[in-house]
DNA sequence: GTCTATACGTGGATAGAC
DNA sequence: GTCTATCCACGTATAGAC
């Protein structure tokens, strides 16, 4: 199937490098019939990035889930969603908006749909919508750069149960945290409170 | 200056999409005369990132701060790294690395230059070094692209005090926080057995 | 020293043979 | 339907004129 070798090297190399020759030559066909099926390259880029209805049902997802219990659910939705087949769409599509072109398109994406309606209840039920789903996306982002761009270990290979204990945390404290407006947190809060500073 | 135009185009449009006669037109000069100083394109680019002597200052930095406060020493330094304007060589390859091209060289230098000093310490000290740092890493990267790259507000525009106190828990929770390996803290007692199968 | 001219490669896109 | 041949734009890099 082209789409599939198409999207496995926009995953890979993302748009630019991403040559329709080098796609015609993994999916075993020549170029000029991808062109042939698909028109332009940028044709081909949105079909693979068009996921089947799904970014509908993140959404949904995100939406049913309650506010306390927001953070490990984004981690499970979301990271589940890049591993599978269909994700690397997505992955695709990161990669190319960071590379440098359409950042717009991405930003827009991210903040006017996937999170659209977690910043609306954020801002209802707690405050500062914006700026927590904010942090949010950099948590999430960076996350993604890491695991499954530059593939940094352990972070790439673990399991989402345990990126969920992890990272999980983190995100609820953006979401629904208590300390982020006011002024820096005491070290205190955390147990580990040693004058010492030793293990 | 043709550095200074060079630094200006990588950071913003990346390595690839930098074309030297771009750099050139905006330095106000002829390409041929970019290739006259600074030889290939790579060449130039090497020099652009090649900051005075400061990536030992900032790991001597890193390397002279408390564990317990590494969380909030993190973030000064490097987003003030990147707001300042050798910074923006730092910036460009990100960029570029997340592009596509060269990966590998931007893991080994996060991982075996950067952070190595504080993943050993937190090895020596606390435990499961290798995690911690990669996690803090994912944090700092996706600041970088919500920040610098994809500009999303409220965060991109955000003092530095702020950011401290907005992710530097989060940051110092990776380094030294207790229940990266155990379940989960869980920042209020919810059923463990959950009511509802994760997504 | 600075620009003009050009060689060379890569990659997108089209026309046409079979 | 699938591939061959080709056109064309762009970008790197070099050589040489002034």
């Amino acid at each position: 199937m082209i789409l599939a070798a198409a999207r496995s090297r926009f995953a890979e190399v993302g748009f630019d490098k991403a040559s329709i020759r080098s796609i015609a030559a993994a999916a075993g066909v020549d170029s000029a019939l991808v062109h042939h099926y698909f028109g332009t390259k940028h044709d081909l880029f949105v079909e693979v990035v068009a996921l089947p209805g799904d970014p509908a049902m993140v959404v949904r997802t995100l939406g049913d889930a309650p506010l306390d219990r927001l953070g490990e659910v984004l981690i499970r939705t979301i990271v589940g969603l890049w591993d599978s087949p269909i994700g690397m769409g997505a992955v695709a599509a990161f990669r190319s908006a960071v590379a440098g072109g359409d950042e717009s398109l991405l930003r827009t994406f991210l903040t006017d749909v996937v999170l659209k309606d977690v910043r609306v209840r954020v801002d209802e039920e707690i405050g500062d919508g914006a700026k927590r789903t904010a942090l949010v996306a950099s948590q999430m982002a960076g996350l993604l750069v890491v695991r499954k761009l530059l593939q940094i270990e352990p972070v790439a290979s673990m399991s989402i149960d345990e990126l969920v204990a992890d990272v999980g945390p983190n995100l609820q404290r953006y979401l629904t945290g208590s300390g982020l407006d006011t002024p820096a947190p005491a070290p205190r809060a955390f147990d580990h409170r040693d004058a010492r500073g030793g293990a």
